[in-house]
DNA sequence: TGTACATCAGTGAACGCGCGTTCACTGATGTAC
DNA sequence: TGTACATCAGTGAACGCGCGTTCACTGATGTAC
């Protein structure tokens, strides 16, 4: 993985790269879910290395899991920036079903319910962080503070990207498909400032 | 299961009995994946029984998520038929999410990408007038036949129920969960007459 | 700068487990005459 | 109605597999003096 001829003993930040490395399997593997063993067959460490780093299969998952979040906030922050208030929503929106389709696997664990977050403070932190970026987002469609106009907004993204990656939605390739995200988004936005009158 | 003393020989109807044990043991198992030697167990019949009805788990699992399908598309017609039209979108919608919420590991295992749609037809059959359900409502709204209507709709309750599942939205407690789908269904109705202007 | 020693971060063998699936089998059921 | 036989629908033992996890171990690294 780095400068050849190195040996995988004292490796320097095992755990960083067992991270990586899942986040490696979730974007190109077969396998929907990780396992410990995979991962550290993929850094090329023996099976038992991990539980230096982590004490059990969940804390890995929870560890990349809360990687993925905090990549997802971040692109979905950095949608936002670009653009005027008025358009804000629209290219989050878009980020947001971008993402996922792009990492289907691991949106599907960041999001799943194998996951606990109780158990895993730093993942909700992570988690909450995202949401934060959403709720602002609704904010500024001109609907300040109302929760339902925040989870609408969030719930229709998070469905429409759902519903793509679980191939529900008959679709007749990339194009259609992203008119149909342009559509769907636009469709709500008109909604939003409608209901809020202007 | 059925009268006492029976034996599991010649069992009457195996296959059907696989599937209600599979349904069975989404509704109150710990599991978010079924087994073959799981559901068989619950029948009370050997492990190898299963293959005279279904050729391997994937076929089970496939059937089980089927049958779901119907149970959820008879539960979205019947929500539906009590009301006024105007009334039924909110009906459907509050029947959708309630569903999801009274099923989370059927609803999970059907709309799940781990099964493979095109492999199993009747499935795939069962899949698709559900959506019908769902299309008939969003015409019922006054937005004929506009597929971004009728995705939005789908999108935004499906995402909502998603989300609720996998614990991802702040609630305190059912009533509060009902308040919450409510507003949400009543803005999404709000905005869709606003645009189709009325 | 060199040495002694504690600690750290790996190895690799082994554990038990439950799974999906196959197979030869056998008892129960249905059918033809 | 009775008998012979084919077929059906189960059994139960066995297979290999890969997993998570534990454990005693050892080589590499860091630290105190």
């Amino acid at each position: 993985m780095s400068t050849s001829g190195e040996s995988t003993y004292h490796h320097g930040d095992l755990r960083r790269a067992l991270i990586e490395a899942g986040l490696q399997l979730l974007a190109t593997g077969g396998a929907d879910s990780l396992g410990l063993r995979e991962v550290a067959r993929a850094v090329g460490v023996s099976a038992s290395a991990p539980y230096r780093h982590f004490t059990s299969r969940q804390a890995l998952l929870a560890a990349v899991a809360r990687e993925g979040f905090l990549r997802f906030d971040a692109e979905l922050r950095r949608a936002g920036d670009g653009w005027d208030r008025q358009y804000q929503l629209e290219a989050m929106g878009r980020a947001y079903i971008g993402f996922a389709l792009d990492n289907p696997k691991l949106f599907g664990l960041m999001f799943s319910p194998v996951l606990s977050k109780e158990s895993h403070p730093d993942l909700l932190a992570a988690a909450q962080a995202s949401y934060q970026a959403l709720a602002a987002l609704a904010d500024g469609a001109g609907t300040k503070g109302h929760r339902a106009a925040i989870v609408s907004t969030w719930a229709l993204v998070h469905g429409l990207a759902v519903l793509l990656l679980d191939d529900q939605i008959l679709i007749e390739g990339a194009a259609d498909r992203d008119m149909l995200v342009e559509a769907v988004l636009a469709r709500h936005v008109a909604g939003m400032r409608a209901i809020a009158g202007r």
